[in-house]
DNA sequence: TAGATTGTTAATCGATTAACAATC
DNA sequence: TAGATTGTTAATCGATTAACAATC
C-alpha cells in the first residue's frame, strides 16, 4: 500500500495555487473541477483525483470552496513565506534572473549573486554581488538551500561541487551539463538526496522543431515509418 | 496497434545525440547502453529499448556503432542544418536569449529579435532588434516557425495571437501566462496544431523546495500523514 | 424534482523494470 | 570457452480515463 504523494501531483497542486489566487484576488469564492482543470490543462477527473487524494472536499453541486482549497493546499505543500535562493553565476542569463520581476509575486526572493570576475562584483546593489569565494560562508550563515547555476560550462562541476559542500540541496542548472547529485551527496555525507532540475533551452527549441514537424493532430504519434519516408521526401532523398 | 514514436523517447533521442556527437569528437567508436543510459539518465534498458524500437542494431558483445547511431537518430529526428528562430521581447531576459553562446553549439539561430521600445531597436546588431510591427512580416518573409516570447506578462497574449497569424508553430513561452493554442490555431484555419513549452522558472524553483523538503532516499514518495505532520512540527503547530 | 457535480471504482493505457534467451 | 551484452518478452507499476452512483 503506498498513499505516496508523486511528482506529478504536487506540481499540480503548485499550478492549482497559483490559479486559485488568482481566482480569490477576483473575489471569486468556489471553482469547480472544470474550471480548474482547463486552467492548468487537465481533465476535471484529474483535479477531482488530487483533491480527493489530499482529502480536501468538495459540495456535490457547489464545487470547491477556494479558501479551503489554499488552505489545505498550502498544508500539504508546506509553502512557507519567502523561498530565498541564490544566483552563481551572473553574466547575461545570471543577471536577468538576479532581477526576475515575476519572482517578487511568487515568494521568491534571490539574496544574492556571485560571480568570479570582480568586475561583476556590486556588494551595494540589490541583491548585491559577491565574489564567488565568498559563496560557502555565505551559503551556510544564510542556510540557503536552493541555488541557481548560471555559469559557463567550464565552472559547472566545480561550483556544483562548493554548493553541494555548503549546503545547498536543490539546483536550477542552466548550463548544459547534466548535473548528477548520486555520487557527490555520500562523499559530501549528507543522508538526504540533492535535486537538479536541468534547465536546457536548446533541447527544448530543439524539441519544439520535432513537434510541429511531426505533430498529427491532438497527440504526437507518427509511426516509425511514417517518420522516415517523411524526412526522405523532405529531403528530397526519396 | 500503434507503433507511434511518443514524446519520452523524442526527447531522449535527442539527449542520446549530444552525448554521441561528445563521444564522437573525443575519438570514440562504439558505446554501449549501459554508458548511454548513465550519460542521460536512465536505466540500460530503456537505451536498447529504443534503439531498437527505431530499428538500429547492436552488436552482442560489441555494443553499437557511434556512427551508426548518430546516422539513424538524425533520420529520426530530421534534424535540420540550422533551426533559426526569433526573440520576442529584448528586455534582461530576451536579450540574454539573443545572444545565447549555448545556441551555437546546437544549430540554433536567433535570426532576431522584436520589442516595442524603439529605444531597444538595433538595427544593425547581430543578431538585429526590430520594432515589434515588423514581426508578421519577418515571420512570414522568413518562414519562422519557432518563436521564443520573454515579453511581459501583459503582452503576452496579443503576441501570441500575432505570432501565430503569421504562421509560428512552436512557441518557448517565458511569461507565466499559461499560452494554449487550442481556440487560436482553428480560428487561424491552421490543420496542424501548434506546440507551446511553457516555461516557468518560479514554479520550477517552488518545485525544487519541495522536493528538497519532502524527500525521501530516492523518489519522492512520502504520505500525506507524514506530509502533515511534518509541517505542523515545522511551524510549530503541533 | 431535475440537473449538475462530486467522489470513487474499475478499465485502460503507456512507460518502466525484470528477467533471460540468444549470441558475439 | 566463458563472459558480457544485446534484444525481446512478460510482469509491474503508476497515471490517466471512463463511468456511474451518490447527493446537493
Amino acid at each position: 500500500m503506498d498513499t505516496g504523494l508523486h511528482k506529478g501531483i504536487i506540481l499540480r497542486l503548485a499550478k492549482y495555487l497559483r490559479v486559485l489566487r488568482q481566482l480569490k484576488s477576483l473575489g471569486f469564492v468556489k471553482v469547480f473541477s472544470n474550471n480548474l482543470g482547463d486552467a492548468i490543462g487537465v481533465t476535471p477527473a484529474v483535479v477531482r483525483k488530487d483533491f480527493s487524494q489530499i482529502s480536501i472536499p468538495g459540495n456535490k453541486r457547489g464545487g470547491y470552496n477556494i479558501d479551503v482549497l489554499i488552505e489545505e493546499i498550502h498544508i500539504v505543500l508546506g509553502r512557507r513565506a519567502t523561498f530565498p535562493v541564490v544566483v552563481v553565476g551572473c553574466g547575461r542569463l545570471g543577471s536577468a534572473l538576479l532581477n526576475f520581476r515575476e519572482f517578487d509575486k511568487e515568494g521568491i526572493r534571490v539574496v544574492a549573486g556571485f560571480d568570479r570576475d570582480p568586475a561583476r562584483v556590486a556588494r551595494d546593489a540589490t541583491p548585491p554581488v559577491l565574489p564567488v569565494d565568498e559563496l560557502p560562508d555565505f551559503v551556510k550563515d544564510h542556510e540557503i538551500e536552493v541555488g541557481i547555476i548560471a555559469v559557463p560550462d567550464e565552472a559547472a562541476s566545480e561550483v556544483f561541487d562548493n554548493m553541494i559542500g555548503a549546503g545547498v540541496r536543490g539546483f536550477l542548472n542552466f548550463t548544459t551539463v547534466q548535473l548528477k547529485c548520486a555520487g557527490r551527496c555520500d562523499r559530501e555525507n549528507c543522508t538526504r538526496q540533492c535535486t537538479v532540475d536541468n534547465v536546457n533551452f536548446g533541447l527544448q527549441i530543439e524539441n519544439l522543431f520535432y513537434m510541429i514537424t511531426f505533430q498529427k493532430p491532438e497527440n504526437q504519434v507518427l509511426s516509425l515509418e511514417e517518420l522516415k519516408e517523411k524526412h526522405h521526401r523532405d529531403l528530397g532523398t526519396a
